[in-house]
DNA sequence: CACTAATATTTCATACATGAAATATCAAGC
DNA sequence: GCTTGATATTTCATGTATGAAATATTAGTG
């Protein structure tokens, strides 16, 4: 196996993910005033249906427990989202958006979208179809060799 | 163009990156007591030949100056590299693996090398070839949509 | 030579990110 | 009911990260 190749592959596979992150970020601070954790978190609650416990988020989000408690300040803070209790578990706080966040989210994600096909654009349906195929293959590899 | 491919693609390229990420700074941290933004300074001292000025590593690494100042100062205090005035320049200052720094960094290099290619071993040397020059497509694609 | 521009680095306020410790609550078994 | 252990969240110390302001020095211009 050629280390070497390997090596190039990774290199090339992060550099493209920190260009795309840094556009995405700048994008979305200058058009919504919101960080792309902020988005993360906003995009984990719509998918979970709106609301959703902070232990829940954590593990969906691959993020430390302490990590959802600051983005969640942040986002309480600026009225995106609402700490709610449970009432038949006083331990738990559940996270919803609210009103004005799943307002914000709706577009955010509407832009978010365009902005990667936009990013992508000039990659042919085939070859997008294939390197998807083949980082779905990168994906079961490295699960593998990790655990 | 399918926007909901390009979605899937960059997901899927962003969870591989995060997770092999991941996986670097939990091995780095434990063999080597050394953060992933420290390796990465001190490789990009190694390959500029040992040593270079903050601002250049700032821009090499595609990171904030205040961000070099802090990696710096924290590997300055751990020994690994060291800051020397230039004399003809008053302002800058010039930053070079110590011994001791380049000592581990060939380590480190090495053992990150076998990581890499451990991580993706059973992928065959035709994907990765192949998947290598798909990312320097995209690379390319991403570059001319981004100025 | 004095003034202004530009360059190099650090400092600051803010926001992530981690893992460990602290706090609060619940659940199970005696 | 009380202890013991598990679970949920927050707090803390540390290390990135950014962009803007502060500082220091150099270079260029009248």
């Amino acid at each position: 196996m050629d280390s070497e190749l390997a090596l190039k592959t990774w290199f090339r596979m992060l550099s493209n993910t920190a260009l795309i992150e840094h556009e995405l970020r700048t994008l979305f601070v200058s058009e919504f005033k919101v960080t792309l954790p902020q988005f993360d978190l906003m995009a984990a609650l719509h998918y979970a249906g709106g609301s959703e416990k902070m232990s829940a988020l954590s593990k969906w989000m691959k993020v430390s427990n302490g990590n959802i408690t600051g983005v969640v300040d942040r986002l309480e803070r600026d009225g995106l989202v609402e700490r709610q209790p449970l009432p038949e578990d006083r331990r738990v706080k559940i996270i919803s958006l609210t009103e004005a966040g799943a307002e914000v989210f709706e577009r955010m994600a509407r832009r978010h979208k365009e902005w990667i096909s936009g990013l992508l654009a000039e990659i042919s349906e085939e070859n997008l179809e294939q390197l998807h195929l083949q980082l779905v293959q990168v994906s079961k590899t490295i699960k593998r060799n990790i655990q």
